[in-house]
DNA sequence: TATTATCCATCGATTTTACTGATGGCAACT
DNA sequence: AGTTGCCATCAGTAAAATCGATGGATAATA
């Protein structure tokens, strides 16, 4: 007994053999499958030869089955019916009544944006599954993209043109300051910032790369005292009077209110944008999402 | 959505998906399954396009499947696992590990020869399942063997040559007298039997004629006062001092021990054959089944 | 008894499908 | 830039499914 035959049945053969049952004869099963006697003849007696028994015995009066061939029957309708199985979830994944979108984005953004985006559209279109993959930078979020393993990214860094990109909303580098920091005017300016201690985002961070390049614009090099790795904590030594910080607003959210939140002295944005890969072809459960998420954007921008 | 799809996928697209989710890539699976990688890509680009669906995302490292994929691949083990379950039914079948015998007999071999040999197969091959059709006469018999709804038929009038047959076992014919009756020396003669009212089996019973001819070559042309159908009932109304009855020893069983019981003045016996059909090639537990009837026939010669 | 009708197996021809080996494109490493 | 690993595509070939026609067997019918 071979474990993985080379050569086996065939689906067919089992949709004939079905209709041989069922009808009672070779030549009504040919009728109602619309195909040749002899193909069917032929398809049985391959698969009989295949499976090595007999499974008809053939009369004058139609062919019946043997005891085999019942048991094999009984297989056959089972596969069948996986048959229609297989076709019944795929044309559902090909609907809006089904399927599944795959959403790859940041903490921050999953928590203020698409968890509201996404009970609207699961309320609308509760059949469809959403699946959320966080990630902790963009690099992540673009090779999840790459391969597949989602359909929709958010990203906050301008990507290579094999994406399609548009803008979801503009998310502003705040400055948050302890309440024990003295504030001299109506805003923050830049010797404020140059002399203020600053927890920043550890080492590499893209986020922060663009803040000191939009400082240094300025002349304005912050002094760093910590470097720390979560957006939680960082608020929350801010929040302790350690330090101050430069964060897009929505990575800070909650902001306590013992801070003091002010805009930069120059604004400075991060575009927080909605990726998905320029050549794939999208279930229709992917643009519903897409449709939703950029109808949603207006109110941010 | 046509319920009968004129084309649809096979099993073999299915083995392959199967063998690229389980080894991430396209090159392994076609390594594994021992064909090349243009024929495993080929029937999965044949298979997404049936299906209308893509299964899988292409990639540097391999290939990943999609969510529609993870489902079809759920239903494609389901039915790979129904394949492999046809292949194990149909390999019982051919040994002594599992299988059918379909009997079809007369009621009182069932009962007084078959349920012993039964009951010993049974013991003896207790996977194989055993069948019997009880039939009224050899017609229905030779009927149902040739119509293939069952192995092996037990009859009692020689056949033509279509079946391979051999003798079970002699079954005399003999005279069932109530106690009433006198009997004049130890055994019947002719004379005695013309005198008795005869109870015998409805009209154009193929047991009676025989009986008929037997006595008519002895000048004895029996009365008959009464025509009953059924075994069981002639015995009884014999007892109850009716008439006096001709009938196949194991027709008659039980016999009540009212009853008196003589042989024919010249004996007379109804040969009981097997019978199977000539060409017939038959699964194994068939085989078993008829050689432990062979060797049980001893008893009964 | 001879005839007819029904059913299935078989044959040869044809179309379809499956498979292969070679080639090329693409993206990621070195 | 070159190399490597992966998949798609192409053209040719081998295998198969399918068909129409034919023939044999067996019941039912005349």
């Amino acid at each position: 007994m071979k474990p993985n035959p080379k050569s086996s049945f065939t689906l067919t053969q089992l949709r004939i053999l079905i209709a041989i049952a069922t009808y009672g004869s070779f030549s009504e099963a040919a009728l109602q499958l619309e195909m040749s006697q002899s193909s069917v003849s032929n398809a049985i007696a391959t698969l009989e030869t295949e499976l090595g028994v007999i499974l008809f015995v053939r009369g004058r009066q139609g062919a019946s089955l043997t005891p085999v061939g019942e048991q094999v029957l009984a297989y056959a309708r089972q596969m069948m019916q996986l048959q229609e199985e297989i076709y019944k979830t795929v044309n559902l994944a090909k609907t809006l009544q089904g399927g599944q979108v795959r959403i790859t984005s940041f903490r921050s953004i999953t928590t203020h944006v698409l968890s509201g985006v996404i009970a609207q559209f699961r309320q609308r279109f509760p059949q469809i599954g959403v699946t959320i993959l966080e990630q902790w930078d963009n690099q992540h979020i673009v090779s999840a993209l790459r391969q597949g393993q989602a359909d929709i990214g958010i990203i906050d860094h301008p990507l290579d043109d094999q994406f399609d990109t548009w803008e979801l909303l503009q998310d502003e580098y705040v400055v948050l300051l302890p309440s024990s920091f003295q504030v001299k005017g109506t805003g923050l300016d830049w010797d404020d910032l140059r002399n203020y201690p600053f927890v920043m985002f550890s080492e590499g961070d893209q986020h922060d790369e663009e803040v000191f390049a939009h400082c240094s614009v300025f002349d304005t090099f912050l002094k760093v005292a910590y470097w720390v790795k979560a957006d939680s904590s960082i608020v929350s030594m801010v929040a302790q009077g350690l330090g101050a910080t430069i964060i897009p607003r929505l990575a800070a959210e909650p902001i306590p209110n013992t801070i003091q939140v002010f805009s930069l002295p120059v604004p400075l944005f991060r575009m927080v944008q909605v990726a998905v890969l320029a050549d794939a072809l999208f279930p229709p459960p992917v643009f519903a999402f897409l449709e939703m998420l950029k109808s949603e954007s207006r109110f941010y921008i």
